[in-house]
RNA sequence: GGAGAGAUGGCCGAGUUGGCUGAAGGCGCUCGCCUGCUAAGCGAGUGUAGGGUUAAAAGCCCUACCGAGGGUUCGAAUCCCUCUCUCUCCGCCA
């Protein structure tokens, strides 16, 4: 548990960090380049090159003026005390200070340019993550289960729901519009019984502490986490305010810690959040048009690691393996993925996908997605930690994963447990979040 | 929405007639000494980031940072402006 984080304050926000980013590209420009080729981004070297000398020409000069400003003022100060003409002096510092200003605005000026370039530089695949240029190119490292056998042909989730009296679409977009959804009756009941079924297998049997934070985050928070400024148009945003609709837990939750240096103790730490969700789903008009799939705001339980460096690799597999964990006492079918580089996510440095079998659509679908960032959130955000007996601090590694998105759930529970009567049974393990319940009869059987 | 108060180092808390304060003092923490345990006592140290020096590190030198941004000035934690956040009272409200 973390007690009483100290919050350094000094910053404003990535100005810190900024330069650590900045060496590190400088000094591997070309591997840099290389890792990012294989993600699909072309960095521009030169233009990158020759914004930074510009930038390492005006510091030290800036710096000099700085130093001669400070010395000439501290002898002025002593003349004045000792009743001395210092106008000389004073009159001869106007230049410099003047000097000190036109400097100080070419350098903010070079910032300016760097950063925008800075913050679309997407992360660095970590070296086990396989090359390729789309999804086809993920392997598939394990499966669980196998797919259910039915003696009838199996239903999609929707007109499933809809049979139920559970799922009510055409209402949801006279509410909202269409990518929404209305639960009812044993729908809406499930979907809280599933949030509830996960978060209490994360807190009790995975050491997660739970947390429950705002639904609407500032600018900071989305750059932190690598949502802006890249992909403004994936974000709704609240009109007049500096708030934006969380995509994912992810970014309150990473960010409850952005700006502070931890304890060394204090890590690993884990968190456990359910939240809703909100994504425009821009760019993906005419996909999944039906059912739970893709909607405009969805539920999602999401662990959230802090770590060592040195751990953050066994730390994603075990955060991985917590994901699964769900999966496996629903008693469904599924594989993992992991993300090759043409398919990763522009924070992540490695992700594995869990993938569900959806009988009603004879395909694997994506439940959840767990990744580790290393210190690309955690320099972004300023999240930093100090090593016991060692002077300095490091950047912490972030991770997260899905564990799970709740209405994707809701769809592979009642596709892969419908019955050929149009009822659907209940899995044991989640019996006591139903009330006991052993199914979702059909309104037909009664 | 109206009226006030405030934001300083890990914490508490000085510093507001601008100058030698990166920042008094206390607490905490670290190391050493002392005390046959514990407590107390004594001494020293104790921010972060960037740049330079170095083969590296240590060390040393420089720069920046007293909520954020801007301004005045030879010089600002100290003066001015804007913003953010926190707190108190009134009103309103789930």
């Amino acid at each position: 548990m973390v007690k009483d984080l100290p919050i350094s304050k000094q910053r404003n926000s990535y100005r810190g960090s900024f330069m650590l980013d900045l060496k590190f590209i400088r000094n591997h420009l070309d591997a840099v380049k290389t890792s990012l080729r294989n993600r699909g981004y072309d960095l521009d070297i030169s233009a990158f090159e020759s914004i930074d000398r510009k930038r390492r020409e005006i510091l030290p000069v800036l710096e000099n003026l700085r130093h001669r400003r400070n010395k000439v003022s501290e002898e002025i100060a002593r003349m004045k005390r000792e009743g001395q003409d210092a106008t000389p002096l004073i009159s001869e510092m106007k230049k410099v200070s003047q000097e000190i200003k036109e400097k100080e605005a070419a350098l903010s000026e070079i910032d300016e340019q760097l950063k925008p370039i800075l913050m679309v530089i997407p992360n660095i695949p970590h070296d086990s993550v396989p090359v390729g240029r789309d999804e086809t190119s993920n392997p598939v490292i394990r499966t669980w289960g196998r797919q259910p056998e039915m003696q009838f042909e199996p239903l999609p989730h929707w007109e499933i729901g809809e049979k139920l009296g559970i799922l009510d679409f055409a209402r949801a977009s006279k509410i909202a519009g269409t990518r929404f959804a209305l639960y009812k009756g044993l729908g809406a009941k499930l979907e809280r019984a599933l949030i509830s079924f996960m978060l209490d297998i994360h807190i009790n049997e995975h050491g997660y502490t739970e947390v429950l934070p705002p639904f609407m985050v500032n600018s900071a928070c989305m750059t932190g986490t690598g949502q802006l400024p890249k992909f403004k148009e994936d974000l709704f945003k609240i009109e007049g305010w500096d708030f934006y609709l969380i995509p994912t837990a992810e970014v309150p939750v990473t960010n409850i810690h952005r700006e502070e240096t931890l304890k060394e103790d204090d890590l690993p730490i884990y968190y456990v959040s359910y939240t809703p969700c909100f994504r425009s789903e821009a760019g993906s008009y005419g996909k999944d048009t039906r059912g739970l799939i893709r909607q405009h705001q969805f539920n999602k339980v999401e662990l959230v690691k802090f770590c060592k460096p040195e751990n953050s690799y066994e730390e994603l597999e075990s955060l991985t393996r917590n994901a699964e964990e769900i999966l496996r006492r629903l008693g469904l079918h599924y594989r993992v993925v992991t993300l090759c580089t043409g398919d990763l996510g522009f924070s992540a440095a490695k992700t594995y996908d869990l993938e569900v079998w959806l009988p009603g659509q004879k395909l694997y679908r994506e439940i959840s997605s767990c990744s580790n960032f290393e210190d690309f959130q955690a320099r972004r955000a300023g999240i930093r930690f100090k090593r016991k007996g060692s002077s300095g601090t490091e950047l912490v590694h972030t991770l997260n994963g899905s564990g799970l998105a709740v209405g994707r759930t809701v769809v592979a529970l009642l596709e892969n447990y419908q019955q050929q009567d149009g009822s659907v049974v209940i899995p044991e393990a989640l019996r006591p979040y139903m009330a006991g319940i052993e199914s979702i009869p059909s309104p037909l059987q009664e």
